[in-house]
DNA sequence: CCGTCACGATACTTGACCGTATAGTAAAGT
DNA sequence: ACTTTACTATACGGTCAAGTATCGTGACGG
């Protein structure tokens, strides 16, 4: 906690600037990646001088990991909206799996995994940052909620962890992959049979009735 | 069926020269990717000279497809080793499981992933012919097994095609993601844990008994 | 109003790397 | 022998991009 103003000699910053480009930054690397993201062209889409990014940056790899730490955090909030009811598991896990699979569509989302894939023996740092906040996190999340469903008597899976894990993974098959190739999302109806059909392989196997 | 031996003048070509440009430029690309992959650097490992490899390939994307192009034929035949018994359905998916696992864990396959996800945008013909002879095929491999195993009456899935689909992706899951981004594969303690959880919520929903 | 810092603009340095050009050698046919 | 093709070695051209250096301007505090 410093004084949020130094009051230091001299012309403060200006954090509007570094917000600017922040985001420029994250919509390119997250589009085209990081090798074929050239600092001129984030001083050129931001409207900043490129030394004013480099004094706040002192590199591009750190400007990409400030990109990656950055909004990993308010990805996905699983209480928002709708409340987890822990006695309709299959309502539930549906509304879960519906909200997974629009976030996993989400064009930021699919570049930022490919981004961080391809960067995986490079930036490890970025990496595990990612992994903590995102796909732990969502697991962790899908856990307490089926641990509450186990408490209401509602579900009988072996092993919550495991299964949340599972759950999860379940959104993650051909048209993910395809997706993530680039060659075609799902249609909004083709996504909809998914959670059902997935909802459903789930409640028969781990169900309480 | 073209003649083997054309009998051109001149001297002939060395096959073995191409093979061991690919094999450089497979280990580079899938190691490194696309980007940091140099041509020089290629033509070094190979001990081939850089003219002789343009005289292969007309352009760096070139021999990069031919790199994806390579081996995806012969990345996984379902029926190899072991016949699939359409009787012992929970035996058989444990079988399955276990080389899908074992594929998906190899270096060379993730690096496969990581440098077509990365190339997502760009290189679309590569990708698309990725999709067709890997994941496409694999799915509609299982999807044979399990049509002749509710043949048998052993199964009772709704549709063939989901539930293979729904079965692979069971192995994508936290592990696979920490994998491919480089923080570390799980033991096969973990990996022989995972192939059991999974058959086992697969034939807990979809098993005639 | 003056020193200090933030920022813009722009040119520059340095290096990597794709693809080519050139000159010479090796291996096959005729 | 002579031609034709495959191949090596090496150097080169051109481009692009990371990071720096310089000069100028504007904003803020004391």
């Amino acid at each position: 906690m410093t004084e949020p103003t130094l009051s230091r000699p001299g012309r403060p910053r200006d954090p509007e600037r570094m917000r600017r480009v922040i985001d420029a930054a994250s919509r390119q690397f997250l589009e085209q990646g990081f090798e074929r993201t050239s600092m001129d062209a984030v001083a050129r889409e931001s409207g900043v001088s490129k030394m004013t990014i480099y004094s706040y940056f002192p590199t591009k790899a750190a400007l990409f990991e400030a990109v990656i730490g950055q909004r990993t955090d308010t990805v996905f909030d699983l209480d928002a909206g709708e409340t987890l009811e822990p006695r309709a598991p299959a309502a539930t896990l549906s509304v879960i799996g519906r909200r997974f699979l629009a976030l996993m569509r989400a064009d930021e989302v699919m570049g930022r995994h490919r981004v961080l894939f391809a960067a995986a023996g490079i930036q490890h740092e970025a990496c595990a940052a990612f992994f903590r906040q995102g796909p732990e996190k969502l697991i962790g999340g899908v856990r307490d909620y089926l641990d509450q469903a186990v408490a209401a008597g509602a579900l009988r899976p072996h092993d919550t962890r495991v299964a949340a894990d599972q759950f999860l993974s379940l959104f993650l098959g051909g048209a993910h992959i395809r997706a993530m190739l680039g060659l075609g999302k799902p249609s909004p109806e083709e996504d909809a049979r998914l959670v059902q059909a997935n909802v459903e392989l789930f409640m028969r196997a781990y169900g309480a009735t």
